[in-house]
DNA sequence: GCCGTTTTCGGCCCGACTGTTTTCAGTCG
């Protein structure tokens, strides 16, 4: 169930919109876009608000706090069904094709009366485009194309597939510049990436774009110029080069890692100060004379503010926390010393328990929890005595590796009461339990909730794997009162997963965030299946990254006595 | 529509590329 923020701020956005094809005010439109960001970041939940306290949400003042009171009295904003009664639905899809924007969509709708996709294919098609001022024959063939990459992918794309395509535009294109790397929503570790951002320094740009044009995956060249080069490739991904002076790379890479709406903030900080910033540098606005441009830390500093992980530049309260200092010290990969979530080949993995022990400790591990799926996970073919005979080898293996504490765990099954496989003597058996919702995905809310809330209060489950249990792009997440979910969470001590998965990053990062308000704490783990899994383990960390956690809130990055302890429970 | 150790009025982030224009509007990020 969509939050009450989302909400509220996809109706903002929606009035920009339908703003913005009416021809209303660009400074009123982007109000709105910023209001509707900022409320979408806001940690406090709008629904209970007044309109003091929303006026308090930067960006939001008197008139748009009235919007969202509308919003929270009725479920919508009137002047949002106004416009909609005078913009079709169809007239604000059209601006989803690449290339066409508000204006040209206006001037289909009015000169034409043009109100969906398939009636502006169809118009072009018998050439009922032609004399209308602003479109001539690129233009149609434009919107075709766009209406075509629309049609087939244009989708978004798990962070590994980007960051995989990634890495071999940055290999191919290295040798050619002086510095080369990723950029964009990807250096952000966004759970999905919709195009790739790569940044090139270099004084002589063209070997580069025609390096990158020439690469065997590029299907079509969709702009080409001395600083940018848009490509896309053949699954359909855009891939964006730019390339800038070295002296420039700072400058480029805080602009080119946004989001558009970090870069909206610290561009008005610079403007505050008599300054512009701008991908080439941080200049004086009056003389124009260069300040600083080398790097994203001189950047930063020269504005006021400590170096931003890219993994907090949403706009989302980083920049009020990094005026007043208070950024989080956000945990690294390099902070975990332990991973409390893995399969083998005795359930579902595809690798031996010694192949997995092994990978781990390769990752320098201290701890490393085998956790094969419980008995009631039927196509698993769990039983006691397999289990057992697990733990034996487990034991077993503990001799040759004297630097790694090898835990034998299970991931347990949370039935739709809440219950769980074994029975308490059984559970009391292993090192760490991690349960899980595997089955019953579509329970109500409420059920949902007595659900997790009574596998938390099971004194052997120590860790919520994968808790919402959606699968990116093919799964829903479950519906839950996650506020008391994470409430039971917080007051019985036991963790919430950062499952690192690419198609699960569960919890989400919103939900971390709020989470850790409540006071929970977490585990980063990979739930690897084979041994290419151990790398998963950087999207997890990006993903707790953007929900602010601390190595404090992870409970995988404690020394292994602390572990143990909260894994006592409150017993 | 928002906001203020430059302002309660008059500003509001900045630049690249394309296409349709003869100097710039539209779109995108």
């Amino acid at each position: 169930m969509a939050r009450a923020n989302d909400e509220a701020a996809d109706l903002i956005q929606e009035l920009a919109d339908l703003l913005s094809i009416t021809g209303g005010d660009g400074f009123k439109i982007r109000a709105y876009e910023k209001a509707a960001r900022a409320i979408a970041g806001h940690p406090d939940d709008i629904s209970g608000m007044d309109l003091a306290g929303l006026r308090k949400i930067p960006a939001v003042g008197e008139a748009i706090a009235k919007k969202v009171l509308d919003y929270n009295a009725t479920g919508t904003i009137r002047q949002v069904e106004d416009l909609r009664a005078q913009i079709p639905a169809g007239v604000r899809a059209l601006t989803a094709i690449p290339t066409l924007g508000p204006k040209k969509a206006l001037a289909v709708y009015e000169e034409l009366g043009i109100s969906s996709v398939p009636e502006l294919a169809e118009a072009i098609k018998e050439g009922r485009l032609r004399g209308l001022k602003g479109f001539g024959a690129k233009t149609e063939d434009n919107i075709l194309h766009g209406i075509d990459l629309m049609r087939q992918a244009g989708e978004r794309v798990l962070i590994d597939v980007a960051a995989d395509l990634a890495e071999e535009i940055v290999a191919a294109l290295s040798p050619l510049a002086e510095r080369c790397t990723h950029a964009g929503s990807l250096r952000r570790m966004r759970e999905t990436i919709g195009d790739v951002d790569i940044l090139a320094a270099s004084t002589e740009p063209r070997p580069i774009m025609e390096a990158f044009t020439a690469l065997p995956f590029v299907t079509d060249v969709i702009a080409s110029g001395d600083k940018k080069t848009s490509i896309r490739t053949t699954r359909g991904l855009q891939v964006d080069l730019r390339v800038v002076p070295p002296e420039s790379w700072g400058a480029a890479l805080q602009y080119f890692t946004g989001s558009q709406g970090h870069n909206i903030r610290t561009r008005e900080i610079a403007v505050r100060a008599g300054l512009k910033l701008s991908e080439y540098g941080l200049f004086s606005a009056e003389s124009g004379e260069l300040i600083v441009s080398e790097t994203e830390e001189e950047v930063y500093e020269r504005l006021g503010l400590p170096w931003v992980p890219p993994t907090l530049r949403e706009d989302g309260g980083e920049i009020e926390a990094a005026l007043k200092n208070e950024l989080p010290r956000l945990v690294t990969a390099q902070d975990l010393r332990g991973d409390l979530h893995s399969h083998t080949d005795l359930t579902d993995g595809v690798a031996t328990l010694e192949e997995m022990v092994a990978a781990a400790a390769e990752r320098g591990l201290e701890y490393y929890a085998i956790t094969d799926h419980a008995p009631n996970l039927f196509m698993q073919r769990m039983t006691d005595e397999k289990m057992l005979a697990q733990r034996e080898q487990v034991r077993e293996l503990q001799a040759k590796y004297p630097d790694l504490t090898l835990l034998h765990g299970t991931e347990l099954n949370i039935d739709p009461d809440g219950e769980v496989d074994w029975d308490a003597d059984f559970l009391a058996g292993f090192d760490v339990c991690v349960a899980s919702v595997h089955s019953a995905f579509t329970q109500s809310q409420a059920e949902m909730t007595r659900r997790f809330v009574r596998a938390c209060e099971n004194p052997h489950v120590h860790v919520i794997g994968h808790p919402t249990a959606r699968l990116i792009g093919k799964r829903s997440p479950v519906d839950a009162d996650w506020d008391e979910v994470f409430r039971a969470a917080a007051r019985t001590g036991t963790a919430l997963e950062v499952d690192s998965f690419p198609d699960r990053l569960d919890l989400p990062a919103d939900l971390i965030r709020r989470a850790r308000r409540l006071g929970v704490k977490f585990s980063i783990d990979t739930d690897a299946h084979a041994l290419g899994h151990h790398r998963n383990i950087r999207y997890g960390v990006g993903t707790a990254q953007r929900g602010w956690l601390t190595p404090d809130d992870v409970i995988n990055t404690w020394p292994l006595d602390r572990l143990r302890a909260f894994l006592r429970k409150r017993s």
